[in-house]
DNA sequence: CGACAATT
DNA sequence: CATAATTGTCGA
């Protein structure tokens, strides 16, 4: 009950510090906090308890917290109209692929407030957009909509057929939440390497032709990229779905296919653990390899289960990931 | 080309 | 101090 209340009014705050671009730290710190906070099981009695008994918070963020037990709500937090107008279109703005802090903010110097106007300030010749935004609009209601895993096992199908076509001998994963095995997903995480090409598998240019057969096949209606040779990021749809999606591939060396089909399943909690363990264990380990420290030399991976195994933890199965 | 914006 | 890499756009 009240710490709902310090959540409510802690995100009002983030969402005025979004408006001030020169304010990225804080709202960085302040939605740790928030997170933090939701993740906390107990009653916030005090600013003092909140800094002793919850991570992220601070000297400055405790005094917040004893202001909304006493007030309700914060001296800093503006309550007129413009600015909760402001807040709004800055949040749905930001919801539109391709549109960051920097132009949110111009457009709603220029009026331009919501996904509507901006479509009208187009084609009324007020703006200039670049083709990334533009697709944005295009797909804008479609991309609002989850999409059911049901219907990523259908694209799974294509996926395989267009994959093998460039090349036998690629291997490939769908990976992010579906690969951890949710119902619903807010994209399609792809993934791509092949065993015979430990580095530069670039040069082959597997990438571009599976781009290119998957236009060719219908699957891939739009692109947000073009001539990318490890990341391509477009939209696909399948005939049955009422809706359009965002896919991502990535075409990455088998020498990191184990460490970015980690990665690029997640959760991000999940990754954050893992790194720590390989960290305590004398590793770093990012996307593209495993480093022992000592040594400075990258192991190449077999398999993902052979990464648990050298950092002394438990093997995790992908649908065991979602922290 | 380099600076900047945006995405993951 | 604040993830890093990839891609796209724009102006000199």
């Amino acid at each position: 009950m009240n710490k709902t209340k310090i959540i409510d009014v802690l995100s009002k705050l983030t969402k005025q510090y979004q408006l001030d671009t020169s304010l990225k730290f804080k709202t960085i710190a302040l939605n740790k906090a928030i997170y933090q906070l939701k993740q906390f099981n107990g009653e916030i009695t005090s600013g003092k308890q909140a800094i002793a008994d919850v991570n992220s918070i601070g000297k400055g963020l405790g005094e917040r917290i004893d202001e909304i037990i006493k007030t309700g709500t914060l001296s800093e937090l503006k309550t007129n109209k413009e600015t909760s107008i402001q807040t709004n279109a800055m949040d749905e703005l930001l919801s539109i692929t391709g549109i960051g802090p920097t132009r949110a903010k111009q457009y709603i110097k220029d009026g331009i407030t919501s996904v509507n106007k901006l479509r009208d300030a187009i084609k009324d010749d007020k703006i200039k957009i670049t083709h990334h935004i533009q697709v944005g609009i295009d797909y804008y209601e479609d991309l609002t909509h989850k999409i059911p895993r049901k219907e990523i096992d259908d694209m799974k199908k294509i996926l395989n057929k267009e994959i093998n076509k460039v090349d036998k001998e690629l291997v490939f994963e769908i990976c992010g939440s579906y690969r951890r095995g949710l119902s619903k997903s807010g994209d399609i995480d792809l993934l791509i390497s092949h065993q015979h090409h430990i580095s530069n598998i670039d040069k082959q240019k597997y990438l571009p032709k599976l781009v290119a057969n998957l236009k060719k096949c219908g699957f891939i209606i739009d692109s947000l990229t073009s001539d990318g040779a490890k990341k391509y990021m477009g939209i696909c749809r399948i005939e049955k779905s009422p809706y359009a999606r965002r896919i991502d591939i990535r075409c990455v060396d088998y020498s990191a296919y184990y460490t970015g089909l980690l990665y690029f399943t997640g959760s991000k909690n999940f990754n954050i653990l893992v790194r720590k363990k390989a960290l305590e264990n004398g590793y770093s380990l990012n996307e593209y390899s495993l480093t022992n420290k000592e040594t400075d030399e990258k192991v190449i991976l077999q398999s993902e289960k052979e990464l648990f195994d050298i950092l002394d933890m438990e093997y995790f199965k992908p649908t065991d990931r979602d922290l």
